[in-house]
DNA sequence: CAAAATGCATATCTATTGGATATGGATCGA
DNA sequence: TCGATCCATATCCAATAGATATGCATTTTG
């Protein structure tokens, strides 16, 4: 059976002309290498070196056979090479999902941006769905990770790290009458119970839409929930057209919304957009590892500055 | 050290996603097995593969290893087909070289045709030279073999084959009186004492132009040499315009001629233009092999038709 | 021209290691 | 819970890669 270490000899004595002085590059001796040189010839069945009296040069048949072993042996090395960076998370792919609402967040962008950077050789695919579909996504290893909202359940067999709180602002019409007044000024939800609420709620699954909810009770009123969005910009566009108004996470805020001005909530309302990272339990892949490093180390950074 | 042995069994392992079943294919135990894929990963310093319950399966890095080491497997059967093809002279290159005065001939022609039918993985190369130039080319190994003419010299370190006498034809302008006689009548080399000979001469080395000197001096005159031509064709061209006659080799007269007539020569001028093969003495290459052997069928087939 | 040198081949021995057998341990299905 | 499945570990054996010693042919050198 032919084995590397008979192409890295033919190559050997093929630049050196000689065997005893391949021998001695290679750190053996030169009897077998005499040997393991005759049997790869006997191997292939033709004669690859011409015995010359002062060393020996390559047959035709040799020097067809050590140009491609050549190639061979570059080849093993780059496939050690690919295996390695491959599960350094250098390379290989990513399947990433997020919530509509976490798609705009600098963090998760900022986090992307910088896979891209690092590790240009990941081939990045990205999903929007709801936090459910998302959290179905990853226990189906149909996604690697995904950036969702409220962890609220703690699902057997995934991690479900929990990497920011952002806060809610309510988005008003800008001709509404709170936003003539000082904008900078702290309202509370209670102040709100009247107005007519356009909430974002996918069809599946939990999300900020039941701890809106949930947040509005406690302030002591039952919103009126006047329209559903199935997109969280569709939700500003009606804010806009006036048909009420809506509470979104800060990072909503950065998109273009003419017609839409933003108020700042009372703390005491406790209504915060957690952003979290949902995976597989057990060992991250090396993509994934990579992932999960650049997230842990600007959660660090962030809780740093 | 990696060795092609890992990558079969990476491969194999892979492809059952079962390192039992695997081994039974591979005609070993599981244990080795085993072994043989942890030793390939500590090479590479990476699992290549997920240890499951109910086998194994490929991580990342493992499937860029094992889908590299399929292409390496099957590169190395190429190689050495690559190297046995060469061997048996069915593919390499082959560096030919002729007299202009047996680039024509038929045997030659039809040896080539047989070489690009045969063996079209051969890399023909031609060169016309002067059988001199040839013979040291040949010498130089800057040939691998070439048709000449007259081997009159033995050469040292080379191995002429002599392959056919061919005869020679009186070359004459069609208008000359000689040539409105039954051209089917053969005439003595005498005959043309009086005429002025054209004759064809490569600066170097011997060739026709003494065979044919020699010849005329045994039929008792000396020749008048008109001209000297350099290619073989320009001789005839003269011989058209009028300037004189010239002797060539049969093969000659299929060139399209018009204003020349051949006249058959007396077979007591014992003028024959010998067609050989000069080699390097010692044993062929493949491609050579390959050429030698259709030239020695076809010179066989020759004397039995 | 003889002697030394060069360089590949052959012969024999040793040490490494690939592979076999036996067994343990984890997981899964009945 | 018991047996089946399947990979890992431990130990042993056998094949063979490689070492040493030597032979033989050719070439260089004094």
């Amino acid at each position: 059976m032919i084995e590397l270490r008979h192409l890295r000899y033919a190559v050997a004595v093929a630049e050196e002309g000689h065997i005893t002085r391949a021998a001695a590059g290679l750190g053996i001796q030169q009897p077998p290498l005499s040997q393991q040189i005759r049997a790869l010839e006997t191997a292939i069945g033709a004669p690859l070196f011409r015995r010359q009296p002062r060393g020996v040069e390559l047959t035709a048949a040799g020097r067809a056979f050590v140009d491609r072993a050549r190639l061979i042996l570059r080849d093993v090395d780059l496939a050690v090479e690919a295996a390695r960076r491959t599960s350094r998370g250098e390379e290989g792919q990513l399947a990433i999902g997020f919530t509509s609402s976490a798609a705009f967040h600098p963090f998760v962008t900022g986090v992307m941006r910088e896979m891209r950077e690092r590790a240009p050789a990941i081939t990045l695919s990205f999903e929007e769905a709801s936090t459910g579909e998302l959290i179905e996504a990853v226990e189906a290893d149909r996604l690697d990770a995904a950036f969702v909202r409220s962890p609220s359940e703690r699902l057997e067999g995934l991690t479900i790290t929990h990497l920011l709180d952002e806060e809610m602002l309510v988005a008003v019409p800008d001709h509404h009458p709170r936003a003539r007044k000082d904008t900078r000024r702290r309202i509370s939800l209670a102040a709100l119970a009247d107005e007519p609420l356009i909430l974002y709620r996918r069809p599946t699954g939990p999300g900020l839409y039941d701890s809106i909810i949930a947040a509005c009770r406690a302030a002591g009123f039952s919103p009126k929930v006047a329209q559903e969005a199935t997109r969280m910009v569709s939700t500003l566009s009606l804010v806009a057209a006036g048909l009420g108004i809506s509470i979104v996470p800060e990072s909503m805020a950065r998109l273009e919304t003419t017609g839409v001005a933003y108020l700042r909530l009372d703390r005491a309302a406790g209504l915060v957009a957690p952003l979290a990272l949902a995976r597989k339990k057990g060992p991250a892949s090396g993509t994934l590892g990579r992932l999960l490093g650049i997230v842990s180390r600007r959660v660090k950074d962030r809780a740093g500055a």
